[in-house]
DNA sequence: CGTGAAATTTTAACTTT
DNA sequence: AAAGTTAAAATTTCACG
């Protein structure tokens, strides 16, 4: 991974439907050599895939909410966060240090499908108690974080 | 938005360098009327972007936390907001509802960093109290949730 | 890493339903 | 209006130097 490939990689972050013609022009290359770079950042797994990006409103998706999870002993973090992954609102799921388990991000059409969502997280199998904290807007989200593209990778990454 | 704009739109979360002729296989369309239905998705402002995921580890960013940000009267939420928005480290920034008046996810190489981050953040006019949660690991994240395309939107979306 | 060339896709104009 | 057809321009993709 030399200074080319970071510049390739925040570009497609920030568009990831460019051409590799416009990747070439924009990092001084020819598009043969970006597309042999994109290839073996992809089988790198580097690059994990690309996502077009929707505004959750537009697709009947206006609530919000992250949920802390905390565990009972009665599964294992492993079986529970299979669980959380059947359900299709939860859209990230962290295990973290401290009282919780787990933080999960949940995206729902209204409220009440916020209650229902809250309800079937509970019913799963070594989920104890839930902290909800409904978000009230997004100011951004999943933004391209290339802090760590500016210089080398920190060691044992 | 009918049920084939939804199906285009499932089919370019999970993969979004589709071309046109991909999808109008998936979807049983021509080329041209899928191109003409994305464009028409952009410029709607349903579709907002398309971007390369990248694996945050393979780039020097092993750490992630979640951090609360408790409020003080010294700056207008907006103000906060924008200050957050400065720091590359902060990826994705929510307002939410309770004692604290953000929470924010961050990505940065060590700990160290972590620390570093941290006092930034506090520095911050309008920044109290933080309480940061360390994630261990990533289960999943920005899953494509099409729970809201299997549906018609929920009014007032 | 670049060049060249064939296959494919993009994109707009036009036609059809 | 919405989808298909066509065709020219651009891009993708691969073998080779």
């Amino acid at each position: 991974m030399d200074q080319l490939d970071r510049k390739i990689i925040a570009a497609l972050r920030v568009n990831g439907r460019a051409t590799y013609a416009d990747l070439g022009r924009s990092v001084g290359l020819s598009a043969s050599s970006v597309h042999e770079r994109v290839g073996k950042l992809e089988a790198a797994g580097v690059i994990t895939g690309y996502h077009a990006t929707v505004d959750p409103s537009t697709v009947g998706l206006g609530v919000t909410a992250l949920v802390g999870i905390h565990p009972t002993d009665t599964a294992t973090d492993e079986d529970v966060a299979a669980a959380l992954g059947e359900l299709a609102e939860v859209e990230s799921c962290y295990a973290v240090a401290g009282d919780e388990a787990f933080v999960v991000k949940v995206r729902v059409p209204t409220v009440d499908e916020l209650e229902h969502t809250l309800g079937r997280l509970r019913r799963i199998p070594g989920v104890g108690r839930t902290n909800t904290t409904v978000v009230l807007s997004t100011r951004f989200e999943s933004r391209p974080n290339n802090a760590g593209l500016d210089e080398e990778p920190a060691p044992g990454a």
